[in-house]
DNA sequence: AGCACGCCGACT
DNA sequence: GTCGGCGTGCTC
């Protein structure tokens, strides 16, 4: 007997198995395509899952299974690779198939709904039609031309029959004769075209040329910002559309970096599937199938993409690599990016990600020979990279977090009639509200954070849950009127410009600034006419924005990142600073960078400036090796959460127990970084091995202990394998 | 995660 | 006497 072998949407690790469908006969069954989605019974509810296998045998008693209700697809709708590659993620990362499976589609097919076909209505010669003999229509010669089209064209759209001059009333009596038929069937792709490029240098030509087309490689496209990595992802999504391909371009947020989209859609004329969190369900659902059956020439989305089947797939790439948004912080935490890799391998398509600051798992990839190193060390044009000037600002007076060296600098470019960018990486108004007289501190009450205040909105929010409340006039403890703003935010600094540059626009770009829909894109507009003001935002700023006429860039405070506690942060801290930096200069005019800071001498700091972002990098690979730490070591970290930090602590206690490591290590249980987050408590262990095979034993392990534990089904836990923070 | 079953407090 | 609280257990 047959079994259906299914993945099903639940926490639960493992497949189900079931009986085929009792109206389904051998010849069917043996037919079905893993891929496809089953309705079946699961505990007392219709749930719908996807078949993963036709199997022989089972090991679930036969008083167990269950008959399965209804087949729902009758081709598979999640293509043959991308079913591999979620079976293989769902091993890799310990997570339960079903639910990587619902990663894969759009929430609507989920449910079951009937797949939106990308069908069209076609007319063809019935059977009689087809069996008529000639000259049966010499009273009807309008009908004959009809009948003489289908036979020379087959199945084709009413469009092209009215085109060709036949009317509607000629149709009709054909279908009533019964000659003449309608069906639906699939849209066939229209044909790509594109524009002419501009000539490539001789560095892009060089990566172009090296990216073998048709076969599986990795490429790490290194390229300093305004090197014109774009153009080349451009030449490389031509070759494969010259093929009959598709190409798929995974971007870190596609309302942030809406670039790339543009300049696709300005080259080339050609289907594009936009695909990211933003859009509505119906939306989704086109664009995904658009993909799925390979009416889109060109899939572009965020890391959820990764997933969306291809039928004709010949190019991954993956923009702004090291970007942390293309790994999921909850549920199910996969990398994009390094799924986008295997993914590559298994259809047998060239992976190319690109970076101005590789990360140092790419970095080192690509060092190792793994990854094919494609540099692009020239900007393009005249322009020049920009120099980085340290400000010292120990001692110096400071004004919404300015100092008077930046303002000034700020002023003579505004003076110039150029644009100038200030980079402060956190919104609000202060960060702080402290007592004067009793030293009070204004914090969460559901998490180990300050409360944010926003001066504008009268609140003070917590930046980490939902919680805000209206801003004290008075000290909670004390009853002072002394409460003070202590440090500094964009909502602040923004005050001080307004009063310091009156005659000039000051635009804020940060969460709160740029909260409704298309904002962003009005301000782009604005600030790309070309007339002199101030853009001063958080990482927003950052991310692959070209602003032409920004001939200044100041990093108002990133001393923080100098000093943090996690092993990841001057890795980013290299990549903001070169990153923020690199949006001065694009166009023809010089650009200049002013970095305030209290430490001018830190190492980290001096290194990164003074030696570049590569070099940086490979000083943090040697240290990397030295602690083993990835990408020389693999990590794991597996969180608890619950009511009380005891409870978490003892479960992750008895795991550690439990666990025998072998050549891994644990670390832990320890609190993690903020304790208490949405008023639950969190610790976490963590586990280093010297490769994955280690690192996978010790995940099999920790999460058949978790899933055993009694402890373990009343406190929230999940695994997260090569996390990023810790 | 859902959903059912199961055993103890406030209501027509 | 029932409606319903959420603890515990199961899902092929």
């Amino acid at each position: 007997m047959p079994i259906l072998r299914l993945a099903i949407a639940t926490p639960l690790r493992r497949l189900f198995d079931y009986l085929p469908p009792v109206d389904l006969d051998d010849d069917a069954v043996a037919a079905l395509s893993p891929g496809c989605r089953v309705l079946a019974p699961f505990g007392a509810r219709q749930v719908c899952g996807v078949l993963i296998a036709v199997a022989e045998e089972t090991e679930v008693p036969s008083d167990k299974l269950r008959p399965a209700l209804d087949i729902l697809d009758t081709t598979p709708l999640v293509s043959a690779p991308v079913l591999a590659l979620c079976q293989w993620a769902a091993e890799y990362y310990r997570h339960p198939a079903g639910e990587v499976l619902a990663a894969a589609f759009p929430g609507g097919l989920r449910r079951g709904k009937s797949s939106a076909a990308d069908t069209e209505l076609v007319w063809q010669l019935s059977e009689r039609g087809r069996g008529l003999p000639d000259g049966a229509l010499r009273n009807a010669p309008r009908q004959a031309e009809l009948l003489a089209a289908l036979q020379q064209w087959g199945a084709v759209s009413w469009e092209r029959l009215k085109d060709a001059g036949h009317s509607t009333p000629t149709r009709r009596s054909l279908v009533q004769k019964g000659l003449i038929e309608d069906t639906r069937r699939p849209i066939e792709p229209g044909e790509p075209r594109w524009r002419e490029g501009p000539p490539l240098s001789p560095e892009q030509a060089a990566a172009l040329d090296a990216v073998n087309s048709g076969q599986f490689a990795s490429y790490l496209l290194h390229g300093v910002t305004g090197s014109g990595k774009t153009e080349v992802y451009l030449k490389l999504v031509e070759r494969a559309l010259a093929a009959g391909r598709q190409a798929l371009l995974l971007v870190p947020e596609i309302g942030l970096t809406p670039q790339l989209a543009e300049r696709l859609a300005r080259r080339f004329d050609a289907e594009i599937a936009a695909l990211h969190s933003g859009l509505a369900d119906g939306a989704r659902e086109a664009a995904w199938e658009a993909a799925r059956s390979g009416r889109a020439h060109i899939v572009i989305g965020t890391r959820s993409a990764v997933f969306a089947s291809l039928a004709r797939p010949g190019l991954i790439v993956v923009d702004e690599e090291h970007d942390a948004s293309f790994k999921q912080q909850d549920g199910f935490r996969y990398s994009a990016r390094d799924l986008a890799v295997k993914r590559g391998q298994l259809e047998k398509v060239p992976v190319v990600l690109g970076s101005a600051t590789p990360s140092l798992e790419t970095l080192q990839n690509a060092l190792a020979g793994r990854y094919q190193h494609l540099r692009l060390s020239k900007r393009i044009g005249d322009s020049q990279l920009p120099g980085v000037d340290i400000l010292d600002i120990r001692k110096l007076p400071l004004r919404g977090g300015l100092s008077e060296g930046l303002l000034q600098a700020v002023a003579g470019e505004l003076d110039a009639g150029n644009q100038a960018l200030l980079f402060l990486n956190r919104r609000g108004f202060a960060p702080t509200l402290q007592c004067h007289d009793c030293g009070f501190i204004a914090n969460c009450r559901h998490c180990d954070a300050r409360l944010t205040l926003h001066r504008a909105a009268g609140e003070l929010r917590c930046h980490h849950c939902e919680w805000r409340m209206p801003l004290p006039d008075r000290c909670p403890s004390c009853n002072s009127r002394a409460l003070n703003a202590r440090g500094v935010g964009t909502e602040q600094a923004e005050a001080v410009l307004r009063e310091r540059f009156p005659d000039y626009s000051i635009h804020r770009v940060d969460r709160d600034s740029m909260q409704k829909r298309g904002a962003m894109a009005t301000l782009m507009d604005t600030v790309n006419r070309g007339e002199p003001c101030i853009l001063l935002g958080t990482q927003m700023l950052t991310k692959g924005h070209h602003f032409p006429g920004v001939t200044l860039v100041g990093l108002l405070d990133t001393d923080a990142a100098l000093f943090s506690a996690d092993f990841r942060g001057p890795e980013r801290m290299g990549q903001l600073v070169t990153q923020v930096a690199g949006r001065a200069g694009r166009a023809e005019r010089p650009g200049r960078v002013i970095l305030q800071t209290h430490y001018p001498d830190h190492p980290l700091l001096r290194t990164l400036l003074q030696q570049g972002y590569d070099n940086y990098a490979g000083q943090l690979l040697e240290e990397r090796a030295s602690l083993k730490l990835p990408p020389f070591g693999q990590l794991l970290m597996l969180r608890a959460e619950a009511a009380s930090l005891d409870s978490a602590e003892q479960f992750l206690a008895e795991l550690r127990q439990a666990a025998d490591p072998g050549s891994a290590q644990l670390i832990g249980p320890l609190p993690s970084p903020m304790q208490r987050r949405g008023g639950r408590f969190r610790a976490q262990l963590l586990g280093l091995a010297r490769n994955r095979s280690a690192l996978q034993r010790l995940a099999v392990q920790l999460v058949s202990e978790a899933e055993a534990s009694p402890s373990g089904k009343r406190l929230r836990w999940s695994l997260d394998i090569d996390p990023l923070e810790s």
